[in-house]
DNA sequence: GAATAAGACTTAGATATCGAAGTATTTTAG
DNA sequence: CTAAAATACTTCGATATCTAAGTCTTATTC
């Protein structure tokens, strides 16, 4: 037995979602560019035509992308009327953040292209597979962010 | 026949694999900010313990990243001392990138974070799963890269 | 073989993302 | 009820990434 001291960038889990994603990232800024938007936006939009009204710390864990992620995107996208915040009045803390009818508007506008770069990605995946993908990628974004969320408990109590 | 027209973040291939990169992202920042290191390093670490004197444009493929963005990175990662850069004799327009001895070294350092983040990910995860998401990852890089390529192709002549 | 095109790298300026630290509000403990 | 802890958001400074445009080198074309 000798010890697991290689593990090809092929045959590597994150080496290949990194890969992936800048894939997707990629060719979505494509996409958005010729309509004024970019990527970033794109993720909360997405997130909030599921759920309109979500706090930003929701949005954050949704995204798996830390507050003053959010904070800056959000500051950009009311800028240009994308959304609004609003302070929550049951816990004042919170800031509830909604979509203006205009970004609302733009989900018909936008959905094709999601679907179109979907079914790009997805050519010639067996579908069976693709939900066999569909899951795993979701377990291990779940496991991620539990150790994660373990590792900063810890570095608190240290 | 209702139009396709949404297509929930759950099942967005594209919005998972962010996901599962933010999330492996951050622990390996985790892991790697104990030795000093950051994951913008450890992506080209990877290639190149797997492929030394890689030119830059050829990490930039496999990393699926822009060349600025490789040329900034290979610029810090020079300033620290991990590669170095020898023009090509053959072609001067070419740079190989070759790995110091320290980072020939870190290589036995870092390679067990890298599995224990792998072993995080995967558990709970058949095996055989995992090898379908994996190829169904690669499968699909292959499809959006080609896709980018053709587009950006595309735009030159129009 | 000179002009043009293509390829590899770099620079400049913009956006996205992070960690660490700060502010305001609510919850918990004594 | 008050002090301390936890929560939600923000600010700040740093890194990562992109696009567009530039330089230098090689390949192509007439």
């Amino acid at each position: 037995m000798t010890p697991p001291v290689d593990l090809p960038p092929g045959d590597s889990f994150g080496f290949q979602v990194r890969r992936c994603h800048r894939a997707f990232d990629r060719l979505l800024n494509v996409y958005l560019a010729r309509k004024g938007l970019t990527s970033g936006f794109w993720y909360f939009l997405r997130a909030l035509w599921q759920e309109n009204g979500a706090t930003q710390k929701r949005l954050s864990q949704l995204n798996n992308v830390t507050e003053p992620t959010t904070v800056t995107t959000l500051n950009a996208m009311t800028r240009i009327g994308l959304v609004r915040r609003e302070r929550n009045v049951a816990d004042r803390r919170k800031l509830n953040v909604f979509l203006t009818p205009k970004a609302e508007g733009l989900k018909a506008l936008l959905m094709p292209d999601a679907h179109e770069i979907n079914a790009i990605a997805c050519a010639g995946v067996d579908p069976a597979d693709l939900a066999v993908g569909l899951r795993v990628l979701k377990q291990m974004s779940a496991n991620l962010t539990r150790e994660a969320a373990r590792v900063s408990a810890e570095g608190d109590t240290a």
